[in-house]
DNA sequence: ATGTCTCTACTATAGAGA
């Protein structure tokens, strides 16, 4: 089986480099964020067309979360379980999707960035990681196999951001950000990337300003989690950098994992 | 710290968010 993970930064500026990419790469199942429309504006027949049914959880303008998929599944949530509505809104975020494929539960994510809206901005997003941690810890209480995939906002590790890419109190680097994801490694998930990799640099963001991407000055923000029995059926783990270096792409690369 | 991109809104530029 094999899953991605893209923030595409718009899924209508990015429709046709999905579908090339589907064509390319073939994924069973590929989870988009950051979609900035809502479900009705989201180009559906463009991947049908390829084999691929989509389930579609969005908003307008901002965040955004879908599942392509050419394996037959079902919807799970649409929000995790918990989770306020910021004040003035009406609805939580789109941020959360969960689907179940036949042999396991996929969750598609798009976390909370946390440096706009001051100290309370930096809360919710903790608040949120809270709540999908939560959300981790019932399934995997089941015995439910589990791959928590998507934009997590989070860079774990020194490795895993390019020397001065970020300020020391940027929301995505702060110890209470690093702590929460750690949580998630400590309930027994393993993180894709770094489990065939685990060391150096890997980035999977690079700004969009100040020539990052030619610099190599990115970020790793998108993260694959598995559950036990997952985590021993690794084979793949890779970064898709050449999606980056595409005419008018989205600041983030897909992170494709393969198992067996 | 922000040189870019994408969105929205009293359709055309400026603010917000990343």
């Amino acid at each position: 089986m094999k899953l991605a993970t893209w923030n595409v930064n718009s899924v209508r500026k990015r429709v046709g480099q999905v579908q090339s990419w589907l064509s390319r790469e073939a994924p069973d199942v590929l989870i988009l964020q950051e979609l900035k429309c809502e479900a009705r504006d989201f180009p559906e027949l463009d991947f049908a067309s390829l084999g691929y049914r989509a389930e579609i959880l969005g908003q307008k303008a901002y965040n955004g979360v879908a599942v392509l998929s050419r394996l037959p599944f079902e919807v799970r949530a649409r929000a995790l379980p918990g989770l306020t509505p910021p004040p003035g809104a009406e609805a939580v975020d789109a941020r959360y999707l969960e689907i179940a494929l036949p042999q396991l539960v996929i969750g598609g994510l798009y976390a909370p960035n946390g440096n706009s809206g001051g100290i309370e901005g930096f809360r919710r997003k903790l608040s949120w990681l809270d709540a999908l941690i939560a959300r981790a810890k019932t399934l995997l209480a089941a015995d439910i196999p589990l791959i928590l995939a998507g934009d997590f906002n989070v860079c774990p590790d020194d490795d895993d951001l390019a020397p001065g890419a970020l300020a020391p109190d940027d929301a995505l680097v702060r110890p209470e950000s690093r702590a929460r994801f750690r949580t998630l490694l400590w309930l027994g998930l393993t993180d894709a990337l770094r489990a065939l990799t685990p060391e150096g640099p890997i980035y999977t963001f690079w700004d969009y300003q100040a020539g990052a991407f030619a610099a190599d000055r990115g970020l790793r923000i998108d993260h694959v989690l598995l559950s036990p029995t997952l985590a021993e059926r690794l084979v793949a783990a890779q970064v898709d950098r050449a999606a980056r270096a595409a005419e008018q792409p989205s600041d983030h690369a897909p992170v494709v994992v393969t198992l067996d």
